[in-house]
RNA sequence: GGCCUCGUGGCGGAAUGGUUACGCAGAGGACUGCAAAUCCUUCAAUCCCGGUUCGAUUCCGGGCGAGGCCUCCA
């Protein structure tokens, strides 16, 4: 089966061909570094680190290259940094190193390469240049500014007519602005603002020509795949492509554009007036949500669920829910011998543009083949499936192995030592001679004890007693 | 107002022109001193109205509803 994917620029799924199967070549908009990053960014972090762990799958890890920028220069930026009194360098800094741990908690490989706007100003003064020289910008009033009606083109990605777009513009619009629609390439600093000398003076560069610099800089004029949020299709990405095209010559940037859906927060759309912004890092780090912290394995598969372009709800209970599976999972996976490779159910559920929802079905399948050949109930009317050991081995060696592609497979942390561990032991052999003198009261004290410790205890068929630590 | 998504059981969420997954929750049961965990069994859905068709949840049209973008936004 080939792999499918639904390209945001002709609204269908397609079959993926890439430019060179040798160096498939992924780009997408990472973060602008002026605050922790929210679950919904996490969202789009999970979608793209899902693709580019499929197409390493599909093509082989050493010919992917994934390109994921940090947004370092921006006026959100500047107005943060103000706030408190810092270089935007020493907030950008601190950001990024919180987004990192955010990042790496959820489980995402790190990016081919990761560049910095910052440090490719000079990649961005060239294009804009370029834009002049084929007369696709103009200079007014300090700004240098993309001339929308210059590229008839324009519109394409979002489906918008040019000439409705300016009919129904209802923002101010700045006076220098020869069309309400074009878009700034490159705007003055003042003295006390971060700038950068150009061949029109000292200033920034605007949002969208960072990301046009920095993709064809490591991927190249055209390349296979371009990623965002559902948001960045207008304007963010239909501004990337008409300052690409327009400045290398080519009728496409990327030959598939692809976006994730928008996340709410218990059925709300996630905003700071509401008070419901969550971000990545108090998820992982305090007890703001749900009132307690979730490991990043549970987010990211709480994400998984639901396909990546649904809008999806955000809720405790889903992440409940998730945990517990979760927890299934890897009890069972953990007793996987050797490698093998996913079912190809599995793998085609992927394939068929990142259907996780199903991908994830193949694995309660694999998990309910495996666990009946374990101990079959004697009272059972009639177990479904007499699973033989070799089945149950190998749906574990697979379990694991999808787990392994999903990002998923890293074990809980213990934070059981050895004489926490003889600890318990030797409270359970106590609570043991309690119960075979029947004295309940005491047993049940000394199991509450170890609860309350965070130790669970299983008083299984042989009589023996288990204990699992509690997340 | 313009453009774009989407409406499947209590919840999440696949698939499909004809027998409608899977998970969670619920119910019943096994196991247990009681639990927990685990296992078995089980209930339950395709927004409304037309059309095409032998047959539609699936295709087409309309309606209603939800969400997104059009302004910084993942």
């Amino acid at each position: 089966m080939p792999l499918r994917l639904y390209n945001t620029l002709t609204r269908r799924k397609e079959d993926f061909a890439p430019l060179d199967a040798g160096n498939v070549r992924l780009y997408a908009c990472g973060p602008t570094v002026y605050d922790h990053l929210h679950i919904g960014n996490g969202r789009m972090l999970i979608v793209f680190d899902m693709l580019f762990r499929l197409l390493r799958h599909e093509y082989g890890a050493e010919h992917v290259t994934y390109v994921r920028n940090i947004t370092d220069v921006d006026d959100k930026i500047n107005a943060r940094a103000a706030e408190r009194g810092v270089d935007i360098r020493v907030l950008t800094d601190e950001m990024t190193a919180i987004f990192h741990e955010d990042v790496r908690a959820l489980g995402c490989l790190q990016p081919t390469v990761e560049p910095r706007a910052t440090d490719h100003i000079a990649q961005m003064i060239a294009m804009i240049e370029k834009l002049i020289a084929n007369g696709h910008a103009y200079f007014a009033d300090g700004h240098m500014l993309f001339d929308v009606p210059s590229m008839p083109a324009y519109g394409k990605l979002s489906k918008r007519p040019l000439d409705e777009m300016i009919a129904g513009a209802r923002v101010e619009v700045a006076p220098y602005k020869r069309n309400p629609m074009d878009f700034v390439l490159w705007k003055p600093s003042s003295l006390d603002e971060p700038g950068w000398e150009s061949p029109w003076g000292r200033g920034r560069p605007g949002w969208h020509i960072e990301c046009s610099a920095m993709s064809s800089q490591y991927l190249g004029e055209v390349f296979d795949i371009h990623g965002g949020g559902i948001d960045l299709v207008f304007p963010h990405h239909e501004n990337e492509l008409a300052q690409s095209c327009s400045a290398f010559g080519h009728d496409v940037m990327a030959n598939v554009w692809m976006h994730n859906g928008h996340l709410q927060v218990e059925g709300e759309k996630m905003s700071k007036s509401l008070g419901n912004f969550v971000t990545i890092h108090e998820l992982l780090h305090t007890d703001k949500f749900g009132g307690r912290s979730w490991p990043g394995e549970v987010l990211r598969l709480a994400m998984l669920k639901t396909h990546y372009r649904q809008p999806i709800d955000f809720t405790v209970k889903a992440l409940e829910e998730a945990e517990q599976t979760l927890r299934r999972w890897w009890r069972y996976a953990y007793l996987s011998k050797q490698s093998d490779d996913p079912p190809p159910a599995f793998i085609e559920a992927m394939e068929d543009d990142l259907n996780t929802p199903r991908a994830l079905s193949e694995i309660h399948s694999l998990y309910s083949i495996g666990h009946i050949s374990g101990i079959p109930p004697e009272n059972a009317e009639e177990p479904r499936v007499q699973a033989s050991t070799e089945q149950s081995n190998r749906s574990q060696d697979q379990l694991k192995s999808c787990l392994r592609l999903l990002g998923l497979s890293r074990e809980w942390a213990s934070n059981i030592n050895d004489a926490k561990r003889a600890d318990i032991e030797t409270f359970i052999s106590l609570r043991n001679e309690a119960r075979a003198a029947k004295n309940w009261a005491e047993s049940d004290r000394i199991r509450d004890r170890l609860y309350s410790m965070g130790i669970v205890l299983k008083d299984n068929k042989d009589g023996k007693t288990t204990w699992e630590e509690m997340q």
